[in-house]
DNA sequence: GGCAAACTTGCAGTCCGTGCACGTTCTTCG
DNA sequence: CGAAGAACGTGCACGGACTGCAAGTTTGCC
């Protein structure tokens, strides 16, 4: 269950062409997050982006809309291992052991650490943080009806899919602000696994006790 | 500029320049979301909303940073409301109960329901929903440490508060959702302020549960 | 080899967003 | 009451973001 990518039916052909596209795409975004990270996205252009990138700055469009599209895209991806490793889990394990399993495999994931670690550095950019919701919402409906669909429920008048799918989301953002330190350093020093089976196991119980320290 | 909060009510003695500072923004923030629910974010102007508020185009950027920040300006507002519904609830109530009140606080504010019927037509523009989310985040801190200091719960360790925060401006977003129909719509037709009750209840008795049609 | 589709690139144009300077309006305090 | 001074509105100018169009180039497939 390790990494799969974006494509649906990528079995007959990789191709020479997109194999080029994808590398192309993985080297905007890279270049897009090292150099927002390290001057901040004000002081980054387009057209230094597509120079790292080596390609034109008109090249750059044909892959993501705005500089934040290209900064995020990493998230994005994030969000579609996410969905797939929750519908990969076992039909009759209750939802919120497989989501808790799903975030794992996401936070495991090689490169997610250095990534969000990066990220770190662009908290208070608030065009930024925006972009960053956003690439999670747009798999947030697709893992609503996952839910729905092992669970049996019809989403139309049940609550649960989509009320679980945004707080699973909800949850990772603040496990992953945790382990960040943005509410000081916690002594116990907890790793991200450890803090996502906390949080879903918050969600588990509910979330009227106080957990008392 | 755009650090400045929004503050549509003014409470002790707002003064005359106060008092046109905030007319101007609440037209330049009408103004945005009518012309943009109307034909399409990106079919108008910063100039077309400049006009409509009778400023001129520079004064615009005076208030808001961009368009989208304009248009989203009632959801700010929302979010302020949100905090200080819940710091208003007596402190020995249980969090999860303040928070349902706080959120019906909300969703029963004159014009939000009108507010939520606009941007309607604005689902699928992911920068507005991008700065939409972003309109919320930036309070879920203030909602956290409002709910910490509720609980006594230290946030550097304990997950709960930053946790309750964030699952509960989700879970707003949820209900909101189900309510103008995302999923198809509701053959109960459950108006906002019981949709929202039923959000909390979960999150109360936890997720664990799946409650079947 | 050759054709069609897809991709890259440059060009031109519109709009966004900001620093700066200047005139106007409000507040404050002598 | 009236002037100093801050705060606001506005025009100007400039760099950057983003798009449509029309090439040129690469790739996939006979």
């Amino acid at each position: 269950m390790g990494a799969e990518q974006t494509d649906l039916r990528a079995l007959p052909e990789p191709g020479r062409r997109e194999r080029k596209k994808a590398a192309t795409r993985a080297a905007l975004a890279a270049a897009a997050l090292r150099l927002c990270s390290e001057r901040g996205p004000e002081h980054v252009t387009i057209e230094q982006i597509a120079d790292v990138a080596d390609v034109a700055p008109r090249t750059f469009f044909n892959y993501f809309a705005s500089k934040e599209e290209a900064v995020v895209a990493g998230d994005g991806a994030s969000a579609i291992t996410l969905v797939e490793a929750f519908v990969a889990r076992p039909g009759d394990e209750p939802v919120i052991e497989s989501l808790r399993h799903a975030l794992r495999a996401v936070v495991s994931e090689p490169g997610y650490r250095d990534r969000v670690l990066r990220m770190r550095t662009l908290r208070g950019h608030p065009t930024l943080v925006a972009h960053q919701l956003a690439a999670f919402m747009a798999r947030e409906r697709a893992l609503a009806e996952a839910i729905a669909v092992r669970t049996g429920s019809d989403p139309a008048r049940d609550l649960y899919p989509a009320l679980v799918a945004s707080a699973t989301i909800a949850g990772m953002r603040v496990a992953v602000q945790h382990w960040l330190g943005d509410h000081g350093t916690d002594p116990r020093d907890p790793d991200l696994e450890e803090l996502v089976d906390e949080v879903m196991a918050l969600f588990d119980t509910g979330l009227r006790a106080v957990a008392r320290t």
